[in-house]
DNA sequence: GTCACGTCTGAAAGATATTTTCGGACCGGT
DNA sequence: ACCGGTCCGAAAATATCTTTCAGACGTGAC
């Protein structure tokens, strides 16, 4: 009795994970020849077959809709729905297996999808290395001081000066003092105002940004409190730094300048001490969010969603 | 109309792979109550309503069949079937290897290592989403109309204004005519004086902020290309959009607030855009690049390095 | 407060897909 | 060639999915 045979298997294979490949070896000798037709498929393209309704696989594979069902059942599923559905989370496993190919380079003549796959990887990567990278300590050290400051200056200048504007209309938000600066002379001038306990904060990716380095000079000479955000720990900018937060760099190409990475990791540190402050001063720093956000409310239509 | 919307998201989103959980979220506030039962159901338990039919997961959110079938058009999927085998592929993916998530929010009370790795990890997580969100078509499109566009406008305020000028800025140095403005009186007046083939694009999260929707219309009017980055592809800037970028929304909390993520979400959006062109305009853009590079040297210390 | 309007919702009809049934075709042994 | 058995596919039966439609609900106007 053909009876037999079904229920074995069926006894002895769970709705199967992503062995099908080997289940359909192992059964293949016991299967009859119109079902190993369809097995065949199934185990040859089962992307392709998850799309197919039961109709679709016999005209495929020069069946019948019950020989594609038996199939299925002793495959040791109940029917085909199940099959197909093992199939669908097989394709699927099987297309983020060779995610990690994007590895490589942006190229002149990638297609648009590459290019996006590549970048966020790219980004995701200098997030992971920057998170791994950063020293705690310092950080703790780094919000300690902005926790306490009565003012905080940010100075940076092209890319990383929107990181420093990031940082200041962030730490507004909670109800903090804080300013960022890119003209240079600015910048410096404003330094020359600090007092200590106050803080300066300069952001380069480089260390050696003199338009930088220089009103954090300033401010370290008159006693502020002051930090570097840099992807070079040793470089100019740390002599006058009291805490140092390292972004990480990551490979760069033509297509791709530094300015990419080096801002998605600065972003990440400037994110953290922005929560650390947040944190260390909560119960101000939480009704000055609600505040600005209701403040802002009006300036959105009515209703903000699309219905 | 419902049709509008349907149609405008079916046609953005291709079957979906694995941003599922992303695309809930950016279309919940798009969604019906209902619908929103039906959507968290899916995005709650993958696996689980994989193995459901129409009717079991009706009456497992206490709704209804049709409304199941809505929220899988809504989602992407030409029927129901289509959304059960994508979530046959999530459960697949889920299951093997990848770590599903360490979710946790952010605590008042967390030390500071522990802010660094959920921050990080959320941001990779958005860059995931954004990635597996975005239709190239419309990258394409707007890679397309940017690269032949005779002048840039980017329109942005707040946070997404940051990153308006991180675009006008990497454009800028490929040689591309670009500005960014924050300022809307300005921006509006700027966007008087386009012309066709000029391009127009806004950046806002909410997509109802008045103040970037207002340039937006003014440039669609004067027959530039325009373009809309935003969380929310149906919301009132879309009417003014030639395309339409989403970008991804992620979850946020109170010391998380959402320009953080969006802003993520954004800046990757902008680096494909830059991408795009410097590929599309690479006889121009490459020694742009290496001559800005080349400017800008003596800004920085003679040994740039940290020895 | 009441009315008109548009939207949302689920019940049931209608269309597809899957499973089962059943009779004929084929194969090997006698 | 005949017989017993298995294998196979067409078509019926069932389950599932999709569409339609009319009532319920909320909202804004008067």
């Amino acid at each position: 009795m053909t009876n037999d045979v079904k229920e074995i298997f069926a006894g002895a294979a769970p709705p199967a994970p992503a062995a099908l490949a080997a289940k359909v070896r192992t059964l293949a000798p016991s299967m009859t020849r119109s079902m190993q037709l369809v097995a065949e498929a199934v185990a040859g393209d089962p992307a392709g077959c998850a799309a197919l309704t039961v109709t679709g696989l016999a005209e495929l594979t020069g069946t019948s809709e019950a020989t594609v069902v038996r199939t299925a059942r002793l495959l040791g599923y109940p029917g085909y729905r199940d099959l197909r559905l093992a199939l669908a989370g097989l394709a699927a496993q099987q297309q983020s297996g060779r995610a990690p190919a994007v590895t490589a380079d942006i190229a002149v003549d990638d297609p648009i999808a590459d290019v996006v796959a590549k970048l966020a990887y790219d980004e995701q990567q200098t997030l992971a290395d920057t998170a791994a990278g950063l020293d705690t300590g310092q950080l703790g050290a780094a919000v300690a001081a902005l926790a306490a400051a009565p003012r905080t200056e940010v100075y940076g200048v092209a890319a990383s000066g929107l990181v420093a504007q990031d940082l200041a209309q962030k730490l507004l938000r909670i109800g903090h003092i804080a300013h960022a600066h890119s003209d240079p002379h600015l910048a410096v001038t404003n330094a020359v105002t600090l007092r200590p306990k106050d803080v300066a904060i300069a952001i380069t990716h480089s260390g050696s940004t003199g338009d930088v380095i220089e009103p954090l000079r300033v401010a370290f000479e008159r006693g502020a409190t002051t930090i570097a955000i840099t992807g070079r720990p040793g470089s100019p900018v740390s002599q006058y730094a009291d805490h140092i937060l390292t972004t990480s760099t990551a490979r760069e190409s033509e297509l791709r300048p530094a300015a990419m990475s080096s801002r998605t990791s600065q972003l990440l540190v400037v994110d953290c001490l922005f929560v650390g402050v947040a944190q260390r001063t909560y119960d101000t720093a939480a009704p000055a969010l609600a505040a600005s956000y209701e403040a802002l409310a009006h300036r959105h239509s009515p209703r903000g969603g699309n219905r």
